[in-house]
DNA sequence: TAAAAATACTCCATAGGTATTTTAT
DNA sequence: ATAAAATACCTATGGAGTATTTTTA
């Protein structure tokens, strides 16, 4: 059986008349006639019963009829779904993030990809470090990442997205939480606790701040991840620095305080500069053209036009 | 797109080899090449990354793999359906029948189409006078009847299933529900409850057995069917000859007696003469050589073999 | 360099056209 | 008598074959 049969088939059962159908598929009566017979000898089954004067399903093809709407329509959508997946209008974008990323970016995004593009469906893959996701992203298995530059090795295109200064996060009653400006030598003497993942790029950016701040930070317990360092500080076990999008975390028990001179750490979107699939391209267009609007929007004087 | 094309096309996704996908479809590799490049031209995109040492699904690719399993799973299940709907082997059957063998008949005949054609799904139209059936039989509308002959007008064949005696249905208190031999005549100075619709079979054999025992039946009370008979007799309102089968009914305040010369009615399985619909033809032969069976094993001694 | 897909071409099966016949109302 | 499906026959598109070339791991 072919689809072209099953549309014949299906015009003929919707008009019970061969030549209104054969006119309403632009085709001649006798080739529709013949392709229902071609049916009906491959089915082995009379479909219709027909007089020159009658034509009538019979009960084969009135269950065939029911069935062709279902299949006809099955195969209309699943056409417009290639078309949508093809141009990155639908489908599955999976998003790598590194765990800060989670609370600080991840919503609003979410909330432009679904207003922008409603039929693609977005999997998270939270908590993974800068490494693992440029590895994902080049063996195909991430289509776009949240991370944090610079990427590594070959193949992965970035943007800075983001820009966010280190943080001080202390325990509330710790005297530096009373202290009105804190620079980073204010800490050398203070007991850290440190992102214990060799990869992570946080941690690399605190031990490069405290460097050319001249001291080396004595590392009195490390943690796996922000919110588990947030933790240990609130349990008096030290101090951390951490990136801006960490305070919203809101631990109990931690305050957080700026820190005149403990510099920046970059938010950047990450994809595989070749075989990037076409829903990271669009999801990527999307993103980056709102944060483009935004900026525009910040630069402007306030109380511009509605 | 046509169905050769996604059947092709589900095998190489699913091989990931232009040429061991074509041998399993028994087909030359260009061919094959041709075919998947013309469903590409045909979607406007490409569903595979091919180099000559790796084929791998694009995202749509992907995604009409996955669409193609259920539209090919579809096909063929309504291929099959539609086989077996022409075979009689599926389908829907809507039977008709009178009031009574809706409780003595209809039971046991659903439970031997059930085991002997388990995918016809059985219709009942309940409570059909004959005429009427006959009527629905000859425009199509329904593919078998149990009806009380003899069939009215052409081109219904019937075959009698069962004869069953005309039995006496009297309230509990009555003197006739203590009296041991009941005949005709003892009731021609009673009220009767008769059936009041003119086409009625049961009411015309309940009157003819009464002009042939020589009296008109007194006519007190007149029920649309079996039950609301019943229903007016348990209320004293009279008494009624009804089929055997009312037994079943088990009206509290009635009970039945049987009239020695009361006579018999048939019960008989119709059937439109010629349009019967596989399904009839089927479902009727399983029924009448059930029947046939059990008539063969009541003709026989007990205690055959097992 | 070798395996595998793409290209080039050839052929014929069949989808679809026109002209005509058959059939049932 | 006539509308409509079936039949007969013809044409040409395109599906599938063989031989060959190109490509990349």
């Amino acid at each position: 059986m072919e689809l072209r049969q099953l549309r014949y088939f299906a015009t003929v059962a919707e008009t019970c008349h061969f030549g209104r159908a054969a006119e309403r598929l632009h085709l001649a009566q006798p080739a529709l006639s013949h392709a229902i017979r071609q049916l009906e000898s491959d089915l082995g089954t009379a479909l219709f019963n027909r007089t020159t004067r009658h034509v009538a399903l019979t009960p084969a093809g009135e269950f065939l009829y029911e069935q062709s709407r279902t299949i006809l329509a099955a195969v209309d959508t699943a056409v417009a779904g290639v078309r949508r997946v093809a141009t990155g209008l639908g489908g599955l974008l999976r998003l790598g993030l590194v765990g800060t990323a989670a609370t600080s970016h991840l919503p609003r995004m979410v909330r432009v990809i679904k207003r922008e593009l409603p039929d693609v469906a977005v999997e998270i893959h939270a908590d993974m470090l800068t490494p693992a996701q440029c590895d994902r992203l080049r063996e195909g298995t991430l289509d776009l990442g949240l991370l944090r530059p610079p990427a590594t090795g070959e193949g992965i295109a970035i943007r800075t997205i983001d820009t966010e200064p280190l943080i001080l996060a202390v325990p509330r009653d710790h005297h530096l939480a009373a202290q009105p400006r804190i620079k980073l030598v204010d800490l050398r003497t203070e007991p850290f606790v440190l992102y214990g993942n060799r990869d992570s790029a946080v941690n690399d950016a605190v031990l490069q701040s405290c460097r050319a701040a001249g001291f080396v930070p004595h590392r009195e317990h490390e943690a796996p991840s922000t919110s588990v360092l947030l933790a240990l500080v609130a349990a008096g076990l030290g101090i951390g620095l951490v990136p801006e999008a960490a305070r919203s975390l809101a631990l109990d028990g931690v305050v957080h305080r700026e820190v005149i001179d403990a510099g920046h750490i970059e938010l950047a979107l990450a994809w595989a500069e070749d075989s990037e699939p076409p829903v990271a391209a669009a999801v990527r267009d999307v993103l980056l053209s709102q944060l483009d609007t935004d900026q525009l929007a910040a630069s402007l004087p306030a109380g511009g036009a509605a």
